[in-house]
DNA sequence: TTACATATGTTAGCACTCATTACATTCAAG
DNA sequence: CTTGAATGTAATGAGTGCTAACATATGTAA
């Protein structure tokens, strides 16, 4: 293993991989996914244009880690700010919502390209998978805070769905530039609301009983 | 005015901005956006490659005339699955809201192009306008139905935007191939449950008691 | 009818950039 | 001091956006 220091002096980088994954990710908060080539991510590193393909099938597969890498992080802030609030409670539901909205606000390329379209080449198996991952953080605290409201006998797959929908449409919406919404701010508290009435709704009248 | 018939044979083609436009539509659900060219379009719509610059300044001003067109067509999707239902039933937004979701998930990249990041020049304004257009559109037959379900005090846009952000991020993770969701018909009956749920919740415990 | 101005096409081409590959070079480890 | 993985060099061929110059159709006014 190479100590992970002065990569930039020596012929060979240490870590080249995870250099270019980086690199790619701060390009992407400056210009978009389709304006981003190999060569820029080669040359955002230090590197020669041909040196990714000793770690990247193409230029797909370097946006598939990328992608991946997105998740994680991704999965990491909302994480943090569902454990943030106490455990089984709506408000740390209201607060890993507002994180997963707040980081494709900020982040909006790269929320594009995780969530972008037709790239089904075997090589996106990554970036699915630290998908569900991600997914999985956001189901295990839901089904806490479901037993702690009663909400226990419920799917937690369909009970959770609209509240994931929401927060990741504020999302995109916020990106796209949706501007009825007025920003951050008011969109967190969009969150709150629309949450809380979501969880009274269901207490009130359960799902299961469909009217048409 | 030229008759419309015939168009490929005359060196006139009577409406060759519109024809690039819907060219473009087709080529939409062909392949990605970035991978389409201006001279894709003209290809398309058989015609030479610098013709598309008689009526369009560049690439973003014709893919914003596409967007344009695609807040047309999702508007009078939506407008039509409102009106197909009581006005003022809770029904009608349902329904509504899975036209929304449906037209994304049919339209994968149109709906990525028309909710795109960061295309900001002038030219885009009409894009946006005939964004708003489509907004009216579903706030109008939401008023219609919150007066109806006794929630006329509250702010039409607080109240609706949950709702929208809700059918907005189901098209956007079905584009996105979240496989948690199973395909378009599990979601219709996601947003009906949700959609009802949340007038429940809001009729029982109203908006402007916040809790923290 | 004729003549001209204007709108709408075409052809040709410039100046780039890109993804990808073949082959040469460097360096670290055994 | 050999070996082989990790990088660099150089080049290919295709495609791009866009412009300039030229060609044809259309409408209008004489």
């Amino acid at each position: 293993m190479a100590d992970t220091t002065d990569t930039r002096t020596r012929y060979h980088h240490g870590d080249l991989k995870a250099a270019l994954i980086e690199a790619t990710l701060g390009l992407l908060s400056q210009k978009r996914i389709e304006d981003i080539s190999v060569a820029d991510a080669a040359r955002a590193a230090g590197v020669s244009s041909a040196a990714p393909y000793r770690h990247f099938a193409d230029r797909d597969d370097l946006l598939a880690h990328v992608a991946a890498e997105g998740f994680i992080r991704l999965n990491a802030a909302t994480a943090e700010a569902f454990d943030a609030q106490p455990p089984g409670s709506i408000e740390s539901i209201i607060a890993g919502g507002c994180a997963y909205t707040a980081f494709g606000a900020a982040h909006p390329e790269l929320f594009h390209l995780m969530w972008g379209t037709t790239r089904d080449h075997a090589a996106y198996d990554i970036a699915r998978e630290s998908g569900a991952t991600c997914y999985g953080t956001f189901q295990s605290r839901l089904v806490r805070t479901m037993e702690a409201q009663g909400l226990g006998h419920h799917s937690p797959e369909a009970f959770g769905a609209p509240l994931w929908a929401m927060v990741h449409g504020f999302a995109s919406l916020l990106i796209g530039r949706a501007s009825q919404l007025g920003g951050l701010e008011p969109v967190r508290h969009l969150i709150a609301q629309g949450t809380r009435a979501y969880f009274a709704g269901v207490l009130r009248d359960p799902p299961g009983s469909p009217k048409a």
